[in-house]
DNA sequence: CCGAATCCGTGACGATACTG
DNA sequence: CAGTATCGTCACGGATTCGG
């Protein structure tokens, strides 16, 4: 695996920020997170990230099949059934936004205390 | 460090999912980075975080605050001066996204590809 | 001069209806 | 069932102005 120290998501005409804002973002890492566990058709996977339009959920996954993330694998039946799954590429991902979710389930208690003391506070 | 299974970002009105839109966005993942390397002054971080509008940066910031992951430094001074600095659980937090930040750094060329190979097979 | 508030346009997102 | 199309809404984000 080859690094490109040039490359710096901080740099405002950086093509790495591109992919930083297309993986920092909460359906991309939901989407991710239940891939994880293994190819899902489109319906599960509307059913799992609870809450996601149709919609979003086709442009989400639209973009990562184009960023080479997710693999979408088409079945001519009737009624059409799509399954999409990572790639290689996906499954590195996998790790880093997993520890996101799971951050954010392990610190969302003492998240919750915060904000409470905050607004009383002003 | 208590972790409570029964909150799953993937569960629509789970508390965690609030936690998680708020990490997982670009300027959030950015700015922790950058605060990473230490306590940075309101004008040093606009600079880092090349192309954030200031409101941007207050906003997250504040939002930051809020949830405690950040403290905000005032100095009673002219020109005035603000420093900002990841907390305890800020800190906590660093590592999962500078991980992310490093992923898009390292893989940005293989996205650049897969994009260029998508757009041209259609 | 630096930090934050105000104003306002744009784009993301959701809901609905429709097609293959 | 898996999209596509259309539209309405609203939060995000940029430019500008204000305050100290």
């Amino acid at each position: 695996m080859s690094y490109e120290p040039d490359w710096n998501v901080l740099t405002q005409t950086c093509p790495s920020r591109t992919s930083l804002a297309r993986i920092a973002n909460k359906w991309t890492a939901m989407i991710v997170i239940v891939l994880g566990k293994g190819r899902t058709r489109f319906r599960d996977l509307r059913a799992a990230v609870e809450g996601i339009s149709g919609k979003v959920l086709t442009e989400t996954l639209r973009d990562l099949e184009r960023d080479g993330l997710v693999t979408r694998h088409v079945f001519a039946e009737v009624p059409p059934r799509v399954e999409y799954e990572l790639t290689g590429l996906g499954r590195t991902l996998h790790g880093p936004l997993a520890a996101i979710g799971q951050w954010a389930e392990a610190h969302t208690a003492e998240v919750l205390e915060n904000r409470e003391r905050y607004d009383q506070e002003r």
